[in-house]
DNA sequence: CCGATTTACATGCATTTGCATGTACTGCAC
DNA sequence: GTGCAGTACATGCAAATGCATGTAAATCGG
């Protein structure tokens, strides 16, 4: 009944072992980067939120939003938002549409560390990744990759 | 100077973009699988630990192997592996030829919960990922998160 | 064999995190 | 409009995390 690949793998395991590679393999890269010196002063997740900023085109992103990016709880990215505004990184505005909402938009100082971390986090991916796959390859794992994200169910 | 592909993107951006892409699948997918019911009364890395165990040949393995495919510090797995062994899922025992060394392995109440977790966490990973990719397509993802990881510098 | 360095793990302590809840606002039914 | 459920964000508090450091054992150089 239960259905199965050609190796004898049944699609459920499958999926499990993909999940699996792709889970050990984000570890394995996060954990060389995270200990290298780009985040000597900045948390990956706080870097995280000062890099999504940077790619917003208006400049401003509500709070809930920026949840959907970064695997924390809404409370804990309140409070990590909180660190970077008493840092001078990013700038809070009420919503002009939704009083219960919070605009978030970079400061000038922030954008420029963005930038500054960025340059190093970029050039430590590379070192990284560009050894390990070809460029075809690198292409076909950004598409795959790409396609799983849009392909799951909104929440 | 700077190598170009033919889309005119530079071979260090296609890295950072295919790490961008990885991550942000990963991040997708995990915030979806744990706030589902498996993981309602054992965290996602302490589940993590538990299956490593339980896929350990031996059943016995070295913390510091441990630590290599947890995304934690030395520190936290060595208060995390505390917290499993008081809750009587893991057994500690001092490493035979290394006087420093503690080995692990799994109780059977231990080994029992991580089966049962684990039926529930594979079919909601297949739930995710096989609507999202054809198997041939979750196949070379398999290979590619692989080869990556396999490719990147012992640390 | 001896001292110095390195490795494996544990622990004190400050910071970060999540859960539960609180507050304020929105939107919908009537 | 009024009441009521739902959403967006903040906050109290307990738990988890990381950094720095401690302890003990292994390894290395002489």
């Amino acid at each position: 009944m239960t259905p199965r690949t050609a190796s004898g793998t049944s699609a459920v395991r499958l999926a499990a072992e993909t999940w699996e590679s792709l889970f050990r393999a984000q570890v394995a890269v996060m954990r060389r980067l995270q200990s290298g010196p780009a985040f000597r002063d900045l948390a990956v997740n706080e870097y995280d939120v000062l890099f999504t900023l940077s790619r917003c085109p208006s400049g401003w992103l509500r709070l809930n939003e920026l949840n959907d990016n970064v695997l924390l709880s809404q409370s804990s990215l309140s409070r990590l938002v909180d660190r970077l505004e008493k840092r001078g990184l990013v700038e809070r505005q009420p919503a002009p549409n939704d009083g219960r909402g919070v605009l978030l938009k970079l400061t000038e100082e922030g954008a420029a560390l963005q930038k500054e971390i960025g340059r190093e986090h970029v050039r430590d991916i590379a070192e990284l990744v560009a050894p390990a796959l070809t460029a075809a390859e690198q292409r076909e794992l950004l598409r795959l990759t790409e396609k799983l994200r849009a392909s799951l169910p909104s929440r």
